[in-house]
DNA sequence: ACCTAAGCGAGACGGTACGTCCCGTCTTCTG
DNA sequence: CAGAAGACGGGACGTACCGTCTCGCTTAGGT
């Protein structure tokens, strides 16, 4: 049978007073007890959405990202990476945390690997048929090394945001295509 | 006055036990009571070199980056940055999890960051030098942004090691410079 | 304005429930929800029928202590007090760890407390009974000890019951019965 | 090696305090953080004696009892059942809840269950002596059923401790005595 | 050859957060 | 309306770990 709903109060309060201490403690100072008060909601209610202190952090934080919505064709291969770019700063942005989670605990837990495999071979797919686009419309030649585009694309953004913590501007996207583009 | 010297064996035995519970563990996990017992050695032992347990991975991380050797001038540019960059290649593939953790723990423990900002301006400091040097010389324009080309240089090698879990090869590391230098 | 009545089918699995489980963990460590679920009731059920577990428990243990039903005159002091002894023996023996808990626990819990005295008083007043009915008769002395004479009977029962969990047989309860009446 | 040994002051600390919250609170409502407070001591401190809550309280009891001493010959059976009796009582009444516990327990663990029965044993040889010795004095028949006479003695006592939560005082002892002797 | 300052292993300590459990109440849906 | 299911606030439980401390023992260097 159903029994009681949970709360969808406590799910938004639950989310919001996570990512508030989160700003004030970071993951090492956030203490759950704070979260369950900040709330107005208690403890087993977190954890009975939540495994754990890390679960908690890292959905607050998933919570937080818009869904990556799907691509127009722009018309030249160019706009399709740009508007490609923009959309992976946005994701990286929005996830943050988790997706350097996701990143650590490469080879920790199966489950994660292959959860990340396919996350990242799905963005690839979609990189090369933008390229394999432009190889149709005559944009470039034929036998261009599509994976080391995708890195000369997605390294420097992944770069910057791993390891400088920035998020990048609209102008470093376009150069950033522009030089992968003149490297074909 | 001058009492029992520190053990040298404890010393070693400290750092080591550190870094392997680091990789295993990262740095909330990790337990100064295991690494204690994983170097054979009492926490007190510990405590009397480093202050914290943030101390005790600080220097730990450290210890297994091995300096930046001041590298030989090659001649050129390129000949300079491929250097370069084999040496970052061999820095990760040495340092493995330790750089992923690293990395993925960025703004998590807010005493941590400091020390990672002021070990990335080392490393782009040294990159800079580089560049400046080829500007000295004639080989580029001197107004080229530096940062940028760090990017486009460190961006793939990193994408493709943290991401991708790879070690690039040396024909790898030729076209990233190659490309790098097409951009300006 | 009737509604549903209640279940009788609840009422009995709640109580047998309750005594199951008193049994196996005593008061402080029975759980209501396993009283619910070994009932295959719901919580609510029980507290629409029992204002708390204290409520809960003393009922089910109450109800498991048949009534001291009025004992037959036998005509004579010694076969009143062997029947009285007899009904304790069987008391005892039919409730087993329930009445060990019950004891083990005086003190612990304070709210059960003053239900354990009412009902010690009711089974002493009923031994009362039985002897001022013999003074009533002429058969021992009108300033004998009531309580004293209580302990003598009740007290070796006890004793063997709790301590050396022993059943004690019919032969047992007449030298008991003698005992007592011989030191008054 | 050795270690820092546990601090005493602690020790007696814990003991008080858990004693002190005992009578204000009883089992149920004893808290072991309060308990920690008032002895001004760490719960680790606590559980690092004391594996539960229920350890710490039969601790605090057990230690609160002096040691029973070896008993002379008071050169009759009734004095050195007195005398014995009178042991017993303070046994009772120093060990409370101890006693209780373990009588509630029998049967649920089978280490209990032998420290119980050799405890039970011990205590009805050193009874069995004293008879034994007043037979040989010819203060009463060879064949006396020394189990019955001792359940006449302990029944009593243990009666109104357990079901009645009493301290008997001199008085009652030489009666129980004199009932018991009148009884062979 | 001794003495003494310091290092060391062991492990207890105060404190703080964790994640679990359970009580008694509540909310929803089903019969 | 009663009942099953189960979420909820509150609050105690027992665990884990940090950084400090107290032991008794070992290891030099200075006298």
């Amino acid at each position: 049978m159903a029994g009681r709903p949970r709360s969808i109060e406590a799910d938004a309060a639950i989310l919001e007073a996570t990512l508030e201490e989160y700003k004030h403690c970071g993951y090492g100072g956030l203490c759950v007890d704070a979260v369950a008060a900040r709330a107005g909601v208690s403890k087993a209610t977190i954890y009975r959405r939540y495994a754990s202190k890390l679960d908690l952090v890292m959905a607050s934080t998933v919570a937080a990202v818009p869904d990556a919505t799907s691509q127009p064709d722009t018309g030249s291969l160019r706009g399709d990476l740009i508007q490609r770019l923009h959309a992976l700063r946005d994701l990286l942005h929005g996830t943050g945390r988790v997706m350097r989670r996701l990143v650590s605990e490469r080879g920790d837990y199966a489950e994660l690997d292959a959860a990340h495999a396919q996350f990242v071979a799905e963005r690839r797919a979609a990189t090369a048929s933008l390229i394999e686009r432009a190889i149709a419309r005559g944009e470039i030649a034929a036998d261009v090394d599509v994976a080391f585009v995708s890195d000369l694309l997605a390294g420097p953004l992944f770069y910057r945001f791993l390891v400088h913590d920035d998020v990048v501007d609209d102008t470093y996207i376009e150069r950033v295509v522009d030089a992968a583009l003149g490297a074909v």
